[in-house]
DNA sequence: CTGGGCTCCTGTCAGC
DNA sequence: TGCTGACAGGAGCCCA
């Protein structure tokens, strides 16, 4: 489910009213992806501080005092979604697909995930395994400045998998997942077939820009709702609405009118203009 | 080392 | 209506 805008969208929804909360108890519901690693009790008592994100990756750091205690690592896995619930009512009941609630004196921070595939990981710091083991692998954040298009094109030189693999991959750039990167190389006129070694420069600074700008512009709606993804107040996204191809097979491409295609890649639906979208 | 495929899990929807 | 198979926003892991 959530790429980068919608997890960016939700760190900023939980950020404010989490700053400086006192944990009053954590739950767990079923597994998720990795154990927690830590004894859920040891976290009571702890305040949460500035809550980050790395990739598709939350870091809800925790003091005890003025000493960084250690953390969570959240991720959303393809289902999951967080919301603040209270404080003011009682927070309602678990349901069947509410795995973690970190209970505060501000709000209880809720991850509902029916797949599963998202984790809360504890870890003494970001610089400590488990986190850093998990984030090392990750390529550069999108907007980072130091993100030239000599540096993403030189990335893309060294991998000879198809660039829509290596923009899942995510170690050329991070956050696009396969809804955004659909679009970012539809923009780019790029097709996902064409290896990553092929790319020119130029096409490299196309495709960077066509990142950024589809990030962007996702981030501003408020992020995709294709089913279920909403952020912590419960809103839809809206950039679902503004996609040109993903999820579009057969309906005419924006630019030419030819039928939107669909071919699956790396496990993956792929949709692309076969006439707009060049190798 | 790289690339490609598999896997975790549940829900939904199209088609028969 | 009920069953079956395909598919869904991710990404770590294993193998060739």
């Amino acid at each position: 489910m959530p790429e980068l805008p919608e997890v960016e969208v939700t760190r900023r929804g939980i950020a404010g009213p989490l700053a400086g909360a006192k944990v009053h108890a954590l739950r767990l519901g079923k597994p998720l992806r990795w154990p927690l690693g830590h004894d859920p009790a040891r976290l009571v008592g702890l305040t949460v501080g500035d809550i980050t994100r790395r990739g598709k990756y939350l870091w809800l750091p925790l003091w005890r005092g003025a000493a960084e205690a250690g953390g969570l690592l959240l991720h959303l896995g393809m289902s999951g979604s967080l919301a603040m619930l209270g404080p003011g009512t009682a927070a309602a009941e678990p349901g069947p697909h509410d795995h973690f609630d970190l209970v505060t004196d501000r709000g209880t921070l809720r991850l509902n995930d029916p797949r599963r595939f998202g984790a809360v990981v504890w870890s003494p710091s970001l610089g400590d395994d488990p986190a850093a083991a998990l984030l090392q692998r990750l390529g550069p954040e999108p907007f980072d400045p130091e993100l030239t298009p000599q540096r993403f094109h030189a990335t893309l030189k060294a991998r000879r998998a198809p660039i829509k693999a290596v923009l899942l991959a995510g170690d050329a750039v991070v956050g696009a997942g396969n809804i955004y990167a659909c679009e970012a190389l539809f923009q780019a006129g790029i097709h996902p077939a064409l290896r990553a070694d092929r790319i020119s420069l130029p096409r490299a600074d196309r495709l960077l820009a066509a990142v950024r700008q589809t990030l962007g512009r996702a981030l501003a709606l408020g992020g995709s709702t294709l089913r279920d993804f909403t952020d912590v107040h419960g809103a839809s996204g809206a950039y679902q609405a503004e996609a040109a191809v993903y999820g579009r097979e057969g309906q005419p491409c924006p630019r030419c009118g030819a039928a939107v295609r669909r071919r699956v890649m790396a496990q993956r639906s792929t949709y692309f203009c076969g006439s707009c979208q060049r190798r």
